[in-house]
Parts: C-alpha cells; sequence; structure tokens
DNA sequence: GAGTGTTTTGGAATAATATTGCTAAAATAA
DNA sequence: TTATTTTAGCAATATTATTCCAAAACACTC
C-alpha cells in the first residue's frame, strides 16, 4: 500500500484479475494505451508487489472433483503450539484449499475441503483432519450449489 | 469428465495451476517433453474443458483491502424466488468474492466479502446485504489470519 | 504566460516465444 | 513380427514481448 494507481492501472489490474491470458497488445487496447507503455505499467505493478502471481484455474467437475466441504473447527487450547502444529498438517493436505484462522464464538478456523466424493471425505476427516492433535470440534457444510466464484478483488475504492 | 489423463498431462496441470507464467518452453522442461508436443497438449486441456481460464491474483495488503469477513446467511423461505434474487445481487456486487449454497442446519449461503475495513464492512451488511429480501439472518466472522490460500485442486486422484 | 525539468507516451527495431507442418520414433494391437 | 495408431522432436514461420529513442504531456518556477 504505497505507490499510487491511476485509472489506468486500475483497468490494467481489474482486466488482468479476469483474464491474464491477454496478450500485452489486447490489455494495451483494452485500457486505451500501446502496447510498451503497458506493458511498463504491467511490469511496475508486478515490481511493486500489487499483482501476487499468475494461476491456471481448473474445471472440478471435469476432474471428478464432486464434494466440495466448508469446515468449521475449533480448537481445545489456543495456544501457540497448538496452531502452529495444525497449520503445518493442513498445509501439507492437498484436498484443502483454504483455511483462514477467523473470530467467532463457533470456531477458529474455516477450512474449504475438495475431494471426489463423501466416501472420500469421509476417510480425509477421520483419516488426517481429525487426527491432528487439538482439533476438539469439527462441523462440516457441504457445498450445493457455487453461485458466485471470483478471483477478483474489489478495486472500486482507487478511483 | 471425459478425457483419460495420463501422467504428464496431470504434472502440467499442477504446474500451470501453481504458475501460469511459465513459458512453455519452461513448462516442457519440467515435464520432461520438448515444447511442441508440450504446446499440443496443454491446447488439447484448454479444448476438453478442464482447464477453466487464467487470472491474475492481487495482493489485498497492497490494496487497502484490510478486512475480509465470512459470512452465514439464512433466507427467511426457500423458494425459488427468494434465491434467484438473492444470487443475482450479491453477483452484482464486486466486494462479495464468493458465495455459495450450502447444506447444513445452521444457515443457507457463506458469502466472502473483502472491503477496506470495518466502516465500509458495516455500511455494505447494513446497506446492501441486509435490504436483499428474504434475508432473515446473518453472523459475521472476521479474517484473523490466513493459513492458506489456494486455488490449486487435487490431482492426486488422477494417477 | 513562457521556459525548464520531469515523466510518460508511441513507434520502430530487435529478441524471445508460440505455433505449425512434417518426419521419425514409439507405443499399441493383431 | 508387422500393421496401425499415437506421440514426440525438429525446423521454419508467425506472433508477441521487449527495448530504445524521440516526441508529447505535464508540473512547476520565475
Amino acid at each position: 500500500m504505497k505507490l499510487d494507481l491511476d485509472r489506468i492501472d486500475v483497468r490494467i489490474l481489474q482486466e488482468l484479475q479476469q483474464d491474464s491470458s491477454l496478450t500485452n497488445q489486447e490489455l494495451a487496447d483494452r485500457v486505451g494505451l500501446s502496447p510498451s507503455p503497458c506493458l511498463r505499467r504491467v511490469k511496475a505493478l508486478e515490481e511493486s508487489g500489487i499483482i501476487d502471481r499468475k494461476v491456471t484455474l481448473l474445471k472440478r467437475s471435469e476432474l471428478g472433483l464432486k464434494l466440495t466441504a466448508f469446515v468449521q473447527i475449533s480448537m481445545d487450547r489456543h495456544t501457540p503450539d497448538r496452531f502452529s502444529v495444525f497449520e503445518e498438517k493442513v498445509n501439507s493436505f492437498p484436498e484443502v484449499r483454504s483455511c483462514n484462522l477467523v473470530t467467532g464464538q463457533n470456531c477458529d478456523y474455516l477450512v474449504e475441503v475438495v475431494v471426489e466424493d463423501m466416501e472420500k471425505y469421509h476417510d480425509f476427516l477421520l483419516g488426517q483432519l481429525t487426527r491432528i492433535p487439538g482439533v476438539s470440534g469439527v462441523q462440516s457444510s457441504f457445498l450445493l450449489r457455487s453461485v458466485k466464484e471470483n478471483t477478483s478483488l474489489p478495486l472500486g475504492h482507487l478511483m
């Protein structure tokens, strides 16, 4: 949060958030610039750290990943040791897409898990997640329908 | 879920999930192929629909987006009309990163909201979210620390 | 309001990379 | 083994990114 962005920078970020496979020429057209200054801005945004990285998103349904679970996890004690062990474990599980430590009375962590089916989820839950020391409460909700899935961040406040 | 993938395809997908800015040559090196067959496989994966799209991820902290909220939303009645109005609205809010209809006794929707600060969240909640007809219950948890944020899907089951 | 320094742009030349067609090799099946 | 199919690798071509330099826009001073 240091460099100031003008309208063109914000539009570049908006376009790239939606589609990073744009060529520099297409991007330049869309933001109303010629290729060279456009590329220079993109590089500057990468240098500045505003742009984190570029990734490819795959389709779950095409990969046989039919079950997504949202898991609320409570810990028995809130000690640094408990947390660090849990977090290390969670990071090593490819089934875990996201894990967030949150405020709230109900739970400590919100975890999103993607697996093939309910049987695999059962195995993961009992074989992996609940085996982590300190995990005292687990409550699962299952995805019925994805209404919105958006990797974009809001940029309206910059303009 | 139709085409069969061999080990090389899976490795290509794994690499691209992590970093889509790889050049085809680099990718070919990593998976042990020469550039042309590698590119052909990538194109085939795009054609097949397994690859959804490529996006650029930005850093929240660098954009002054200091508050992430996980919101549990309950609806008064479970009618198609209630749902479609809610979902249309939610899709129009840039602050909403994801919205999922889920099973569970506690709530109907899990929504992730990204804003600048608590004041902006307050405005969004009272001015937008709770104004949608049918929204009867709202419970917010706030992000304390992001432990894992991974756009990759697990592919281990394919091998 | 003209002049000066700074920043940003656009165009052209160059370099890197993607893309395609073709041939050979490898894998598969009979 | 042999025929058939699939896949890889090479080389030529096309596309795209990158760099450099002169011109334009902008801000600031006097």
